[in-house]
Parts: structure tokens; sequence; C-alpha cells
DNA sequence: CAAATATGATTTATAATATAAACTGATTTA
DNA sequence: TAAATCAGTTTATATTATAAATCATATTTG
């Protein structure tokens, strides 16, 4: 009746950056941190389990003279993402 | 663009009990523990988060000898759930 | 009938998680 | 060159989830 909803999914910033991460190619952390409101340790944290988790990939690199931090999701992030909604389903009667 | 889950309703198990009561018109102790496959310890503790909310009503009575904890939605939790349900969908695309 | 087992929970201790605050190191800018 | 800003990371703490232990009563079994 009820699946497991991924803990890693389930959080609601970890949430927020794979939505976007999924309509949008790939986002740098300022762009992630603007979107989300998020704070930096708290977006940096969450990168990190993401990535960890090789649901996302993340580069660091320059724009300049600047560090950039970009992501990307990844063919298993998707599908962990697609999975997630599933499970979800089986809650919210969509 | 990202509107706030509410984290009372945002935990897989909180999120099994009130999808049942949604449903069911009411549940006891024994009947949620066997949909949502929860400890009692873990069910107790979440039933009273619920519960201090305002979002279910528990009554504690008896069955025949044996004591028994019956769980119903409120309005008030019906409404929450339908605006984390709407809150959510901003995360998933749907 | 006394001891053991089961039922229906609650309490509390611990593990896991989220988050903010503090910090780092480089870069502008005044 | 001192102060402020940027792009992050690390760490400390608060919050949350969960399991383990406990409790009270009821029922079964030797």
């Amino acid at each position: 009746m009820f699946k497991e909803l991924d803990p890693l999914l389930h959080s609601e910033l970890r949430l927020a950056i794979m939505s976007i991460l999924l309509s949008v190619e790939e986002a740098d952390f300022v762009y992630l941190k603007e979107q989300t409101k998020a704070t930096s340790g708290n977006l940096s944290v969450q990168i990190d389990k993401l990535n960890e988790a090789g649901y996302i990939k993340v580069e660091r690199g320059f724009q300049g003279k600047r560090t950039r931090t970009v992501c990307k999701i990844t063919p298993v992030g998707v599908k962990a993402f697609e999975d997630y909604v599933e499970s979800l389903k089986g809650y919210l009667n969509l």
C-alpha cells in the first residue's frame, strides 16, 4: 500500500534542488541558492548528499576568477525522482 | 516558486496516517499499525503530534475490556493535507 | 491459581537529519 | 591596504524520527 519514500528525496530542500535540475539542464550554486532561498551552508550540505548518492553530478570550476559549482542531474537521479513521485502518489490519492 | 511543505505532514509515517484517515472515516491504533507497518512507539508518537496540531482527533476508549485508541481526521487536518498536496505539486511538475 | 504470554499502548533514549552559525580563502572596492 | 563581498565548506546545535524499554491489563497454559 504505502511504498517507502526515498529519504534522500523526501526533504524539502533536496527535492527543490532536484526539481530545478530536472527542468534546467544544469544550475550553479548561486542560482540554486536564489531559487530555493536556502542558506549557503544548508545548500552545500544537501548538494553533497545528492552528489554522494549519485543523483547529481557536481563540477567545481571557475567563472573568470571566481569559483563556480555547477550541478547536473544524472540518469540515476532522474529515475530516483520518478520513483519517488510514483511512491508519493500512493499517499496522496492522485 | 517552492512553497513551504508543512513539516508535520512531510513525514512518511504521518503522511500515511493522514492518507488512511482521509479514506476511512475513522481508524484505531491497531489498524493504523497494520496498514503502516510502523512500530507501536513510532506510531504513538506520530499520532500524538497530529493530535497536538489538531489535524486528527484521538479518542481513547474500550473494546470490551481492552483499550482502544480511535483516530479521526478533523476539518483542519483535511485542509492541511490539501494544502500540502498543492504545495508538493510545485516540486513534482504534476 | 501462579507464571508466562499477548495486547495495546506510552515513555525514554538514541540515532539520524536539518539547519544555522562560524569560518575560509579568494576578490573587489573604497 | 583595510574593509566588504562572494562562493562556498565545516562544525555545532537543534529538531526529528525511530527503536528499545517499559507499563498496565488481559488472557492463556501448566
